[in-house]
DNA sequence: CCAAAATTTAAACAAGTGTTTAAATTATTT
DNA sequence: AAATAATTTAAACACTTGTTTAAATTTTGG
């Protein structure tokens, strides 16, 4: 008969919140199971191991992950303008979802996921037009003679980074959480400019 | 008597490398033994706990981490000199040591270290001047008005995270580790510039 | 309502964890 | 060389790990 959803999102959502704060290897399957209020054994009945759960959850952050970027991409702004929208919307995603960035490199980093990432996640993204639009640009002058793939470890950079450094920051300044978060926004407003006024020639006659 | 520094330095080699590669969580005691070569006991007669080998192997790590800004900031260069010498340094220190960037920041995220930062880490910088010198610069309308804790986020943004994500950006654009290296070594001269130009008003006069 | 299916549970499993013990070995000192 | 101290080892400790089993409970369909 039909499974009940509501225990298997549950999980889900025990096994996110463990999984995103402690990682693969400081996460036990029990800790999940306390989180759920139910035990071990109900984990393997939804979801086969704890390597199943895991890039089940992983594959949703990564999913997440690049879902901000698409919004904007497929959006028929200028490039300017996408460049500067890109900025504002990862970083409303990032103040919700601080500990993606951390949780996806870290994974990443340490082999935890399956296979490499899968052409259903990049394709979208191919398919907003944005390459075609960033060469066009370029090739019209607007743009920088910059490599779409520095453009990208650029901002990347510049919008990742921040919020796995928290607590580094943190302690290399002696800082509050809330002196940290008034950076954040200000960081946010000078990489703008920043990354705008490098990557744009600005046209004289306008 | 006296102890066999050898062996001790043989186990605090294994224990670095297993550390760095797999974290603290990922890390068994067993797996350092077998590294030295040796068995677990030894590890706990040297150092008296897993934890306690850690927060060593964390502190060395914490203190090259540091160490290349120092030897920048203590030169009499001008700010803007000792910015580009910045970058560069960093640049070399962690290609020869990748993986430097995301084991500090996981350790921190993950509240696998201590105590906070000790100060011993943070005065030696500070007592660099670098804080003095960078205010009296922007005092004199060398500087953008920026603060000082905005200018190393910008700064650690750039130089940290492209050697945090390259799992990341290799799958993300589905290239080579070679040309990866290749973004890299573009990507220091963007952000050279890039930080630069932002930061330093330059004078019509000159 | 009642059998069949789906869900949940408690308990056990073998393997792995960090740490400790005590014995064995090696090095040092007298 | 004998006695003492330092180092290394193997084995065991208690505990946690992920997974499985089988029984109990709840839900579902006829």
């Amino acid at each position: 008969m039909k499974i009940d959803q509501s225990t298997e999102e549950k999980i889900k959502a025990a096994a996110k919140k463990v999984f995103m704060t402690k990682g693969f290897d400081g996460s036990s399957v029990r800790d999940i199971a306390k989180e759920v209020g139910s035990n071990v054994a109900l984990l393997n009945y939804y979801f086969r191991s704890k390597e199943k759960l895991f890039e089940l959850i992983f594959e949703g952050a990564m999913s997440d992950f690049l879902q901000s970027m698409i919004a904007v991409f497929s959006s028929d702004l200028s490039l300017k303008e996408k460049v500067e929208q890109l900025i504002d919307k990862e970083f409303s995603f990032f103040l919700e979802h601080p500990e993606l960035p951390m949780f996806i490199l870290q994974s990443l980093h340490q082999n935890k996921t399956g296979a490499p990432m899968p052409s259903h996640f990049l394709e979208p993204i191919a398919n907003t037009g944005i390459f075609e639009q960033f060469e066009r640009a370029k090739a019209q002058g607007e743009v920088r003679d910059i490599s779409i793939r520095n453009v990208t470890l650029l901002l990347m950079s510049n919008v990742h980074y921040p919020f796995m450094s928290k607590k580094l920051t943190m302690q290399f300044h002696g800082i509050s959480a809330e002196a940290f978060d008034e950076d954040l926004k200000k960081h946010k407003e000078i990489i703008k400019e920043l990354i705008t006024n490098y990557l744009f020639i600005s046209n004289p006659k306008a």
